[in-house]
DNA sequence: AATTGCACCAACCGCAACCCA
DNA sequence: CTGGGTTGCGGTTGGTGCAAT
């Protein structure tokens, strides 16, 4: 897991993969204390072995601590996919208009399961096609093209409600609740 | 019970835009 | 104006868990 990307002047070694529960709380625990700053030097300061770019990402998908985590809503769902009609694949654009949401989980969600629907939609309607209109082969200008789809599908809102954010788990050391971590760092002192 | 295939998500990569000396 | 460093974005990939067989 861990790489050793050799730099000429230093050899530093930068680690890459999943990060663990002691990384997040360094990154926590620095940027409660110092705040967001420049993401390379915070992330030398903070003594950890990630590139910024790295750290920008964690601190931005999963440690901020207004970051909303599984759950999408309907409504949500339901904005998504009128943004995108609207903006295509502008996700951080699209996820300005979700509180607490961040371009890659909808990216993620907007891959994983509409995209997913939109697709066995048109093959569908390949399929039947004699008389239907290719809706959802159209460039997406209209949110009725994409809302198509979902007509016939029902989301798995269900999978959803039991799920609300990562929890420690023996057998997944990088599974752990947020709560935990700012409790945790809270505990530190700061 | 074991194996396989699929769905999901976290994190990486490359590139473009931006900033500043 | 220019070049180097940083940030932001979108696409892609690899790992994991779960359902189906």
């Amino acid at each position: 897991m861990d790489k050793k990307l050799c730099n000429s002047s230093q050899d530093v070694e930068v680690r890459k993969g999943p990060w663990t529960m002691e990384e997040d709380l360094i990154l926590i625990n620095y940027i409660a204390n110092h705040g967001e700053g420049v993401w390379n030097s915070l992330a030398r300061s903070a003594g950890l072995k990630r590139t910024g770019k790295s750290c920008r990402l964690r601190w931005l998908n999963y440690l901020r601590p207004d970051v909303r985590r599984g759950n999408i809503t309907p409504e949500e769902q339901l904005l998504i996919m009128e943004l995108h009609a609207k903006w295509g694949n502008r996700w951080s654009k699209i996820a300005k208009h979700l509180p607490g949401r961040t371009d890659n989980e909808i990216k993620n969600y907007w891959r994983t399961r509409i995209q997913k629907h939109i697709k066995q939609a048109e093959n569908f309607s390949a399929q039947t096609s004699s008389g239907h209109i290719d809706q959802a082969t159209t460039s997406s200008t209209q949110t009725c093209n994409v809302m198509n789809p979902m007509e016939t599908y029902s989301p798995p809102y269900e999978n959803f409600q039991s799920f609300s954010g990562p929890f420690p788990t023996e057998t997944n050391e990088n599974m752990w609740s947020m709560e935990d971590l700012w409790s945790m760092q809270l505990l530190n002192g700061n």
